[in-house]
DNA sequence: AAGTGGTCTAGACCACCCA
DNA sequence: GGGTGGTCTAGACCACTTC
């Protein structure tokens, strides 16, 4: 039997004659309902019959709220039992070979780093899809540096990793060594997987003036996702622009899958 | 007006008796739509009321299928207005170890190419010595193609190979079937492995008018050297310039060789 | 004004799970 | 068998965009 207490605590937020459609204020309602710790993990939420009735809705309008968490992975449905308040795990699983990455082929070249900024604030909605936070769940750590080799700006970089995870790494300098690094020294953090995106654009101003080049002038955009081995799920999302002047990918092809 | 060749083809793929549920077989069928180039990006998919009639379900049965080509991010509703197809760059996978290219990730694509032209000729210094041909030693085949995803140019490319090597491919017809494909077949040449660079670069006046995009446009610009089993040389050497608003490249990293 | 997607109803029958 | 989620209907009114 579920608690007495989830009734009244659903009822609390709605309100029908608002504006804000029924089925968001039910789904935030549901969501109350877990984050509060009224309904825990592995329990079951009320019947969609129950809620409907309770709430003086249909039960499509339930199904539209509680539809909408089970896709957000809060919740799960199985089919004649009921539905489930899942344990917080998401599932990434990482495969594939291969291997790359930006700072190769800078071999012999001189490189540093100059840290534009580095604050804690809150995700984007974008930045929390890519590193699976809920939304506004937590902070994130966003860094901005430029890269240099040989002393001209070759890339402009902004990382972003989840604050609970990553905040030791606050106390790092990066001026003079690597992200990678001090997330295994300091976080214990080893990635070791990912995927990347790269696609062709042309510099805006922002970019234009932090790398030295001409606006319009083309650059690389590299987008990454790492994962780390100790957990499942991102420690880091990566944007970088690169310029597209004195940066190429190099790419060696071996065997098989030629058509 | 959309073109009358949607209701048909759609119906095509439905059957109300069937015992998969209705929303999954819209669904799929309007997928199919997509896919096939029936409806292009940027257009607009039948509104709801038309294909609930035609399929002769309700409209939340359509919506129910729509909805989740939304949330997969094929489609995009914008309120008022329609429903559309949402304009996705390509994508190409860049294995490290292995295949490369950009064939693939085309999958569902309507794709062919325009032979523009293919001609043999005296090859220039660089591309003899990109082909390991000794100067003036004998000729080359320059093959340059557009090619097509779903009606629209995506890359030009330019082949050069050694005349007396790949001379059977001159009886090919390049705008059906594939340069390697005939490579294989008629000069019984099987790519083995290569080498290839990606620059950023801004379209010129001559790729922009082929690719039908402004001059000044990001794309990539694909270099690639490919070897053959049987011969211990290169046998193509091949410039790709791809549309960088149609097109991003892919990759999986996976372990090691992280900084 | 006409057409579109957004929300919502009050039911219905089905397949599945558990006691 | 009784309760659960899965699918589906045949409408309705609203808000928004476009013409």
């Amino acid at each position: 039997m579920l608690p007495l207490s989830t009734k009244p605590f659903l009822l609390k937020h709605f309100n029908p004659a608002s504006k804000i459609p029924k089925y968001l204020q039910i789904r935030e309602a549901v969501r109350g309902l877990i984050e509060k710790g009224i309904v825990l993990e592995q329990e079951t939420i009320p019947p969609e019959r129950d809620l409907a009735e309770w709430f003086g809705v249909s039960r499509m309008t339930v199904r539209q709220a509680v539809d909408e968490l089970v896709r957000e992975g809060l919740l799960e449905k199985r089919l004649g039992d009921g539905t489930f308040v899942k344990d917080q795990k998401l599932s990434g699983r990482m495969h594939g070979a291969g291997s790359f990455s930006d700072e190769i082929a800078l071999s012999g070249k001189r490189t540093h780093s100059k840290m534009l900024g580095q604050v804690v604030t809150r995700p984007t909605e974008q930045i929390a899809k890519k590193l699976e936070i809920e939304e506004g769940e937590t902070s994130v750590i966003r860094i901005e540096r430029i890269r240099y080799v040989n002393e001209y700006p070759i890339s402009h970089q902004i990382s972003y990793l989840p604050f609970n995870l990553c905040y030791p790494i606050l106390s790092a300098d990066l001026n003079v060594s690597s992200l990678y690094h001090h997330l295994a020294q300091s976080a214990g953090m080893v990635m070791k997987a990912g995927k990347e995106t790269i696609q062709a654009i042309v510099a805006d101003d922002v970019n234009a003036e932090l790398l030295q080049i001409p606006v319009g002038q083309p650059c690389f955009l590299l987008c990454r996702t790492m994962y780390a081995e100790q957990v499942n799920r991102p420690v880091e999302y990566v944007e970088t622009m690169i310029r597209g002047d004195k940066f190429m990918f190099v790419n060696q092809i071996d065997g098989k899958g030629i058509e």
